[in-house]
DNA sequence: CGGCCGATCCACT
DNA sequence: GTGGATCGGCCGA
């Protein structure tokens, strides 16, 4: 059930932004398994892409993370406070990064509630990239670690989100970006699933 | 080196 | 709806 790499070899990173609705991401970090499903995600489309780190082929030593091979995990600090959470995708050398914004709680609610100093589990606990990573541990230090591995890593469980549940919109906090701030590039799943086929 | 600023969140009003 | 927190990355001098 986990994703194999081929998986996030797909050349289409927009593609795979929206794949990744209805999957499950993970982390064990501390004997603690916690995870959740996505619901939300954005793709950043290299370096074509005014709104990605790797716009104009920029190579440093944060976003050389980018140009790995597909399913890499980018994990950058943003505001000086929060670390927020990529799939890398492509093959090497091309900087394609998909951000996931929100998941539903499904795994290690308890230990998700204390990463995030909450007693209950309102729909906040893991709404907004940085709460995602914050409630499953994840920190910038960890960039460059394999989801092929056992420390994140992202299931396929069968969830088939229904695609008139799906939601397109352009991303968020990307004004410096001109024109491409406007790309149909943030996916949002309210949780709805597609009826089976009917015969 | 110095300075600006960000793929954000939360408390407060 | 608004503003403060907080610090590494990036760029220019």
């Amino acid at each position: 059930m986990k994703l194999k790499q081929r998986f996030y070899l797909n050349e289409d990173v927009v593609e795979v932004a929206r794949l990744l609705l209805g999957k499950y991401l993970f982390t064990f970090f501390d004997g603690a398994l916690t995870g959740g499903l996505i619901t939300e995600t954005e793709a950043y489309n290299g370096i074509h892409d005014r709104a990605s780190h790797a716009y104009g082929g920029r190579r440093t030593a944060r976003t050389e993370i980018m140009y790995n091979t597909g399913g890499t995990a980018y994990v950058y600090l943003c505001y000086g406070i929060h670390s927020l959470f990529n799939v890398v995708t492509n093959k090497e050398n091309v900087p394609h990064a998909v951000l996931i914004r929100a998941i539903r709680p499904s795994h290690g609610i308890e230990t998700m509630l204390k990463r995030r100093k909450k007693s209950n589990p309102d729909s906040n606990l893991t709404r907004g990239p940085g709460t995602v990573s914050e409630a499953l541990g994840i920190h910038y230090a960890q960039s460059g670690i394999a989801l092929t591995g056992n420390l994140i890593w992202i299931e396929d469980r069968k969830i088939i989100p229904d695609p008139e549940g799906i939601k397109v919109t352009p991303r968020i906090g990307v004004d410096y970006a001109g024109k491409d701030a406007a790309l149909p590039y943030r996916f949002i799943w309210n949780g709805q699933l597609l009826e089976k086929a009917k015969k």
